[in-house]
RNA sequence: GGUCUCAUCGUCUAACGGUUAGGACACCAGGUUUUCAUCCUGGCAAUCGGAGUUCGAUUCUCCGUGAGAUCACCA
């Protein structure tokens, strides 16, 4: 019997939220639950200079929108709290000191400068910079005021096998004497979070590739500290739209609450940001969560990055949208209405709703796609204009069809099926190609440069405000 | 520059060493007797280059080339 795995998210509160950290997320939450494990979620905040006040509650509340819920972490507490590294300083320094009294640790007696200048000075010669070339031969006794470095003892190659890039490797040259606790008192992330795993027993590590070059330094650590190490796995990054490098901040990446205000649904994000890299080896695009919990699997994950196609999303987003019950939708877009729909009733806007449900791509689109059922719309002479058939007609002509519209549905029943029999004998007693006349009524009741199909507009616009709108439009000087 | 990694249509991707190299987005054309959209048809479009192994290479090996990551008292 296997002991249940436990895999991690760990952020830093350093700002928004963009995919490429839900994505972070992501894997390690599909693998937890998909094998009956735990997802932890840990703060990551030894950064002091980096911090942002708030942007915790902000990676909170994304995972809660996106349903990626964690069994242990901020929020939810658990049995290996706390949660967030700057509440566990005691057990960093415990951690040291085991490498202190191994003499696996010695204090840096060099300011950053000093350093800085050594690294420098390698630069110059074009040879690689390596602190342990600068190692001191008595370092003093650590007092908690310089930085805590790591002593390698043993340089040497390392392969390990990561489940998604394969059997990787590197040599000695990357592993030097790296700082554990800096001057501040509070560890890096490369001490603090082996320490973490280690005592949250971790099994499986997935992060981003830029972790990738650090891995040899980790596993010299585990066996300085005699841990067993965790599976570890680095998975590719999503890539700028220019595809030049990985996404980042600095390049504009968009945070995920900008995509949630846009009317991306949750839905959405996690089939995209999942399909980004990974898929089951079918030609299934729609993945709901249960299924990418079932499906997911490390060893399907691409080896290569992937850029964010914007295009896809709002396709995707637009499937979602369709698969969506009504009533469902309705509750989704309620913040999305304009504010001249605050009188109307529900069943109303719902029913609008279901008109232009096929047209949604985002949900923010209900506002300028439903204006003229609950305002009267402003005349935009550029619809007649850029009309092919219409522009070649004169006001007069344009004035008699409307004419004839107003008059034949004035005495027309007002359901769907009834005005569509009489446009049908409209086209016949006008004698117009349903390309003129009913892209002229379509028009002149909406003034909107596209709308659902004409009866159901009509059927639902209400007889009342057909016939009104068709008037203004008859009335000369429009 | 050192180290590490990656490489199939414009984009996301599929293909036990044997396929007319498949699908999706985007784009183009047509249909669903109005527009936009949905839906359906069809079309355009790819194995980075060179050696090698093999009867046969997108797939395995090597060398190039290109791209990315990383070399912090950041994570």
């Amino acid at each position: 019997m296997n002991t249940p795995i436990r895999t991690r998210f760990a952020p830093s509160p350093t700002g928004y939220i963009h995919v490429g950290n839900v994505r972070a997320a992501l894997f390690p939450y599909l693998l937890a639950r998909q094998q009956g494990g735990s997802f932890i979620l840990r703060i990551e905040d030894t950064d002091q200079a980096r911090f942002v006040e708030g942007a915790t509650d902000l990676i909170l509340d994304t995972l809660e929108w996106l349903g990626m819920d964690w069994d242990e972490g901020p929020r939810k507490g658990g049995e290996y709290g706390p949660y967030v590294q700057t509440e566990r300083r005691e057990i960093y320094l415990q951690w040291a000191q085991k490498l202190i009294d191994k003499g696996l640790a010695y204090a840096d007696p060099y300011i950053p400068e000093q350093v800085q200048s050594f690294r420098e000075e390698a630069i110059a010669l074009k040879k690689p910079f390596l602190y342990r070339d600068h190692r001191p031969e008595n370092p003093p006794a650590w007092d908690g005021s310089q930085a805590l470095r790591f002593k390698v003892t043993d340089p040497k190659r390392y392969t390990w096998n990561d489940p998604i890039m394969g059997e990787l490797s590197a040599g000695p040259e990357v592993l030097d004497d790296f700082i554990l606790i800096k001057a501040d008192g509070l560890p890096t992330y490369n001490f603090a979070h082996i320490v973490d795993d280690a005592e949250m027993g971790i099994t499986h590590v997935i992060r981003g590739l830029e972790y990738i070059s650090s891995i040899p330094r980790y596993l010299s650590l585990y066996e300085a500290l005699d841990l067993a190490c965790p599976v570890l796995a680095c998975m590719p990054h999503i890539m700028a739209p220019d595809g030049k490098k990985k996404l980042g901040k600095r390049d504009g990446a968009r945070s995920v609450t900008d995509y949630r205000t846009d009317g991306i649904l949750p839905e959405t994000m996690l089939n995209f940001l999942a399909s980004m890299g990974w898929n089951d080896g079918t030609e299934q695009e729609l993945f709901s969560r249960e299924e990418l919990i079932e499906k997911f699997s490390l060893e399907r994950v691409q080896r290569s990055g992937a850029r964010f196609d914007e295009q896809r999303l709002l396709w995707m987003n637009g499937q979602w949208i369709r698969r969506l019950e009504l009533d469902d939708l309705y509750e989704r877009v309620r913040p999305y209405w304009p504010e001249s729909t605050e009188e109307a009733s529900d069943e109303y806007k719902k029913h609008v709703l279901s008109l232009i449900k096929d047209r949604l791509k985002t949900l923010a689109e209900v506002s300028m796609m439903t204006r003229y059922f609950f305002e009267e719309p402003t005349v935009d002479e550029s619809l007649i204009s850029g009309n092919k058939q219409l522009s070649k007609l004169t006001d007069d002509e344009r004035r008699s069809i409307l004419k004839a519209s107003h008059d034949a549905l004035e005495s027309s029943e007002w359901t769907p099926e009834a005005i569509q029999e009489t446009l049908n004998n409209l086209l016949e007693t006008t004698g117009e190609k349903p390309g003129t006349l009913f892209s002229l009524v379509r028009i002149a009741t909406t003034w909107a440069p596209f709308s659902p199909q004409l009866n159901d507009t009509l059927a639902l616009l209400g007889k009342e405000k057909t016939l009104a709108r068709l008037q203004t439009a008859i009335t000369p000087g429009v």
